[in-house]
Parts: C-alpha cells; sequence; structure tokens
DNA sequence: AAGCACACCTGCTAGC
DNA sequence: TGCTAGCAGGTGTGCT
C-alpha cells in the first residue's frame, strides 16, 4: 500500500506525536512481523528505550532510540502503525506489536496480510541487519536532473520498472510511478535508454511536484482504506490521481479515456495519446 | 542484465 | 443469496 508520501506522512505523525516518550512495555503478538529477528529481540531492544526522533529512508520508517539504535517499520502492503489513547482502547483484528508508552498511550502495528515487518537494528550494521535499507537508490526529492539522468540513461530497462526499483531510486511504487510518468508525457515501457534531455528533465519534475503535492495531502487512500496515517485517518490525493485506478475515465488533461494494461503481475494505468 | 513466475498473506469485490 | 476467481499500495528469490 503506502509508497513515498503514505510513509512520510507517517513519519511526520510520529514525530509530532511519539518522539519525545518513552517504551515502557512491548507485546508481540505476532511472530511474522518479527521474523528478521524474535519478539524478544524486538522487546529488548525497546523496553525503557525513549523515542528521539523519526526518520524515513525510502518506505522504511526509522525511529532513533536514545541508545542510537533504530526502530525500523515497513509498511509493506497492509501494515498500520496507529496511536491508541489507553491501552483499553478496542484492539483492531491483526494487531500484532503494541508499544506501552510512558505517558499512557499505545504505539500500534496493524497489519493483515502479515507482510509488514518491524525491527530494531544498530545503524552501524544496516548492510547486516537491514539489507533493504543499506541497498536504497537515492531519495527522489534529494537528486537533481543530473542524477535522475545517471540512474535512468544507462539503462536498458522500462521506465516503470526503474522508478519502482528501489535499488535505483527510493520509495516509488505502482501508483506514482505511473502518476508520475503520465505528468512527464513518457510512456511507461520507454527504455531508459531512449529518454530524451527534455523528457528527464520533465520526469524530474513530475516527480518533485507530485511527491511533493502528495505529500501535501496526505498521501492516496483507495477505496479499500488500507493506508491511514497514525490517527486512523486517510489521505486525500487519491482525488488528484489522473490515471491511477482510473480506467475507462477521461485522462485529466486530453480527455480520452485512461487505459489500464497488466505489466509485470500489475497494472499499469496511463494515456496513449498523452504519454509518447 | 533483465524479465518472468511465484511466494508470502488476508480481505474485498465483481461476476456468475 | 452465495460461491469463487481475481485483484490489491511491496519485496525477495530463483529460474530462464
Amino acid at each position: 500500500m503506502p509508497e513515498l508520501p503514505e510513509v512520510e506522512t507517517v513519519r511526520r505523525d510520529l514525530e509530532a506525536l511519539v518522539v519525545g516518550a518513552r517504551v515502557e512495555r512491548v507485546v508481540v503478538t505476532g511472530a511474522r512481523t518479527v521474523r528478521r529477528t524474535s519478539a524478544e529481540a524486538v522487546r529488548a531492544g525497546l523496553e525503557g528505550r525513549a523515542l528521539v526522533a523519526a526518520g524515513r529512508r525510502g518506505k522504511y520508517l526509522c525511529v532513533t532510540l536514545d541508545d542510537g539504535r533504530w526502530l525500523v517499520v515497513h509498511l509493506r502492503m497492509s501494515g498500520q502503525l496507529l496511536v491508541a489513547d489507553a491501552p483499553s482502547a478496542p484492539l483492531l483484528a491483526h494487531t500484532h506489536v503494541r508499544l506501552a508508552l510512558d505517558d499512557g498511550r499505545e504505539l500500534r502495528f496493524v497489519d493483515p496480510r502479515t507482510f509488514g515487518e518491524v525491527v530494531v537494528v544498530d545503524p552501524a550494521r544496516l548492510d547486516d541487519e537491514a539489507p533493504g535499507i543499506a541497498s536504497l537508490g537515492p531519495e527522489p526529492l534529494d537528486i537533481d536532473v543530473a542524477g535522475l539522468t545517471r540512474v535512468l540513461r544507462p539503462r536498458r530497462r522500462q521506465l516503470k520498472a526503474l522508478l519502482t526499483d528501489q535499488h535505483v531510486i527510493a520509495g516509488i511504487g505502482n501508483i506514482y510511478a505511473d502518476e508520475i510518468a503520465h505528468a512527464a508525457g513518457v510512456r511507461f515501457d520507454r527504455l531508459g535508454a531512449s529518454l530524451t534531455r527534455p523528457e528527464l528533465a520533465r520526469l524530474h519534475a513530475s516527480m518533485q511536484s507530485i511527491l511533493t503535492a502528495a505529500i501535501g495531502a496526505r498521501g492516496s487512500t483507495l477505496s479499500d482504506a488500507q493506508y491511514v496515517d497514525l490517527g486512523g485517518l486517510g489521505g486525500g490525493y487519491q482525488e488528484h490521481h489522473a490515471v491511477y485506478d482510473r480506467e475507462g475515465q477521461p485522462c485529466l488533461r486530453c480527455g480520452r479515456p485512461v487505459l489500464r494494461v497488466a505489466w509485470s503481475g500489475r497494472s499499469t494505468f496511463f494515456c496513449r495519446r498523452c504519454q509518447r
């Protein structure tokens, strides 16, 4: 579910709502969620620790603890972090980890599909303890046109494969790859090596503007409402999607029906007229 | 290197 | 109404 804008929204919520609190007690009820290490390792790594900063790399949330280690959370497809005002607040189905905070609230990890992960790592040993983070490409909001050109141009792979490959650029998934390609007027299946300078400039500009606007709208929440923020509320950027999940509806630029194709086992939405 | 298929799970919806 | 197939925002592996 969540891509960079959604994860960034959760990061900001963590910063505003739980940074400064101390973890008093940890209850792990979902073994798969802590499969990277173990329930005991997560409990031991968190109990007694204060949460001192909330960071993000790609789609990974990295909460710095007062001993310098990181609480790393990846939401994958269906994970949610939620704050409950009291431990007695009703427990949602598929709640796998609960952090009781010293102010009486609870930070909860809920994840129906159990693809998500929670782990405590030493940031100096990411290669071993969080290889997914260690091998991430650059942050899309931090690179310039030259940087984007460096990662896309030498590749004989399709644009969407490159944009959604976390080793190439971090944080972009199925929704925003389609939105960025549409806004730039470039088809999803163009090879990286075929992109012209003006196209790369447009891709860069679209990447910045769409991700920034999506963060401003607190992310995209589709009809299944799987993505919600720390308070359980959905985002608003789905109202601004030009193509994603809009098969048959008019392209917002030219009015032609948006097309959907199966691409690499997933849906891709695009406009045949606006994207070349 | 790139591109598949498939695996990991649950839940919702469209279609019969 | 009730069943089933298909699909879902992500990533990793293993095979061609």
